[in-house]
DNA sequence: CATGAATGAGGTTTCATTCAT
DNA sequence: TATGAATGAAACCTCATTCAT
């Protein structure tokens, strides 16, 4: 976590504000575009003045830094989340249940994915770095289950790591593709249908059982 | 076609220049930005003058719209492309062949995917719809085959509408996630297992054959 | 009264500065012309920055709004101050008054009349129609204080539509034909004689008295 | 008459042109105003490309070198014209005619005198003083033409200058003020008012008959 | 003589950032 | 701590003028 200026001493304070502003400016980003939304705007939407502004941040480009920072956080949060709840599951199960519960994240938080998305091109070296990481992190968590589950023999022999990465590009999908897929699905629809191709793909031919938690 | 502003009756040399500041737009937008790039250094790069550059566009934006069109133009004729060479071949084939030329085509041409991607959220709704359209026809596309191999019985009988958005988040991933996916493959490769993971997925459990075209 | 942008909340605050814009720009104006002052120049006149200047307004054609705006409500209340002072008083000794208070108002505001005069033709169809109206009834008052004259039998049955518009050229001539005037006349004078030349086109020839205040 | 750059030696072919300028330029700038005409604009309005217009005039600025050089060289032709047909009539004679040519000629070069109001301020004043010039001998014409009346006992002994002096501007206001005074009056009837308005101010209280030239 | 592509200085306007209050 | 007026650099864009063809 690098810093970024404040004029507070007030720790608890700075925090609350810079979600404040995390969230908000998110949203705003995403709807007209970072370059779009000037700082006297932004500080109008956060209720704040454009000086008040400048107590919490140091300048208009940090708000990219807590924004990424912010969504490489909630990354870590929900694979910390996902080892320690599945971590006596059966492969499956935790394949299964993963899936749902990162599907449902980017949902909830697509606004962030949309931003890094499309602003990734304006990042500095240094904070792409920190999406790379982030995006790397989760593609490592799902290919390391998927491995495991090969090595255990509940899984085919597939490439594990093209299948991760293929998952998580269908989250991302849900989130920045949404103009179109949500003609067609919700996001229940959305994550049955995308388990049940993964589930296929990776079935040991023997062992049947596609949706649906084992045992449950 | 909109029309972009132009001080020159010369059509010829009108495209030549337009063709230009495309390419070269493109391949700058994405490596810095659109909003990190100014006319003048635009205008720079081209071997222009900034005068120059407003020979044969309006203003600044119109250059988004140039390539978001090129780029939709692009996904038609690759289309064409496939519907003329493919139409004589079996389902399986027509599949096979078509994702090969496609992933082909987004390899060549990722700079403008990059970009649509980068600038979706500055476009005005105008040129969003554009952008829609094209990612649509070409989801479409793969769409069509897949069923026309379901109701030919040599496909398995999966859901086409999210086999195809599948392989279509694929393909841009090769685009815009290169600095995770080549650190482990090549185009070749990377096809190769997407086609295999496609293939897998539709296989009718019967018709045996995964990849290399049949009878080759 | 149209909106013009500001980024003030203070009302007062953005009236003192519009009102020193309208002063100083009218003055710079007729002196170099609308289109020789750079925003830039004006705002150092104005002892401001640039972007102070914008501040107050939305663009440079507003300052010709306000400035036109500006005169136009001088118009209204130099006929209201008129009316107030003038009802009791006898229709000649009404005529010459105002004549005197007229002509005195356009000479300390000759800056605003001249750059009406020279600004007029970029004005938008909107903006002349102020300068329309402002021009008309000040014509009107003296129409309406001739044809009054004539009912009580005071002034001679003359074209009271002409006289009186002759009285507005007479005045705006003071202001941007000063160049020729004042090299034989100082404003006493010129009012005098204009002031003359009515009371002789007017007079009833049976009721003498020319120049003077009856009573006086 | 200063000398304009041209880069051709047929004398007779920059005249046409620079008369087709001239005339086509006077047209434009009085309907939007001389900075909101580019010569891009100019040029295809006369049928020319912009290279083409600089093979007449040096600058854009000499065009309004030009118009101010027409208008002061039909004043003189208008004096001059004067000056001939009427050197054997009568003072009263003389003035009501010269009246009568006099409006009509600024009601049909009403562009060029609305030009002229118009630019005046951003004139060089070098340029200025041909404006003042030309206003000066007309004024003249009209002021010694009273005096040769008051001298002869045909006229009262009124203020010959600002007489003439208001002439003028009764002409000018009908070039200028058309959009008040065209709703009331057609150039006959106005020529007629303000005639009728002069003879009141200048008859010898002797000497009546108004208007209608005597004798006719 | 005619064309129109090209130039580049300079215009208007925006906006991140500072700082006196 | 909070405000918002002020700054000024830099953005986009226009346009008078030139010159190779």
């Amino acid at each position: 976590m690098r810093k970024v200026r404040t004029f507070s001493n007030d720790a608890a304070l700075v925090n609350e504000r810079r979600n404040h502003i995390i969230k908000i400016a998110a949203e705003l980003i995403v709807k007209k575009g970072y370059n779009n939304i000037s700082t006297r705007e932004l500080a109008t939407a956060l209720g704040m003045s454009t000086g008040g502004l400048y107590h919490y941040i140091g300048s208009k480009s940090d708000i990219l830094y807590l924004i990424i920072n912010f969504t490489a956080e909630l990354t870590g949060q929900t694979l910390d989340r996902f080892a320690d709840e599945l971590k006596d599951a059966q492969p499956l199960d935790q394949l299964k249940e993963s899936l749902k519960v990162y599907f449902e994240t980017v949902d909830y938080y697509r606004d962030f994915h949309n931003f890094v998305n499309h602003i990734m091109l304006s990042l500095t070296l240094r904070d792409r770095r920190i999406v790379y990481q982030a995006e790397s992190r989760i593609i490592q968590f799902f290919e390391s289950l998927l491995n495991s589950g090969i090595e255990s023999g509940d899984f085919r022999n597939v490439d594990a790591k093209i299948v991760a990465h293929n998952i998580v590009a269908a989250a991302n999908a849900w989130a920045n593709r949404g103009w179109y897929l949500k003609k067609y699905y919700n996001l229940d629809k959305y994550t049955d249908e995308q388990v049940r191709l993964v589930l296929g793909q990776i079935a040991a031919p023997d062992k049947a059982a596609p949706l649906g938690l084992s045992g449950r």
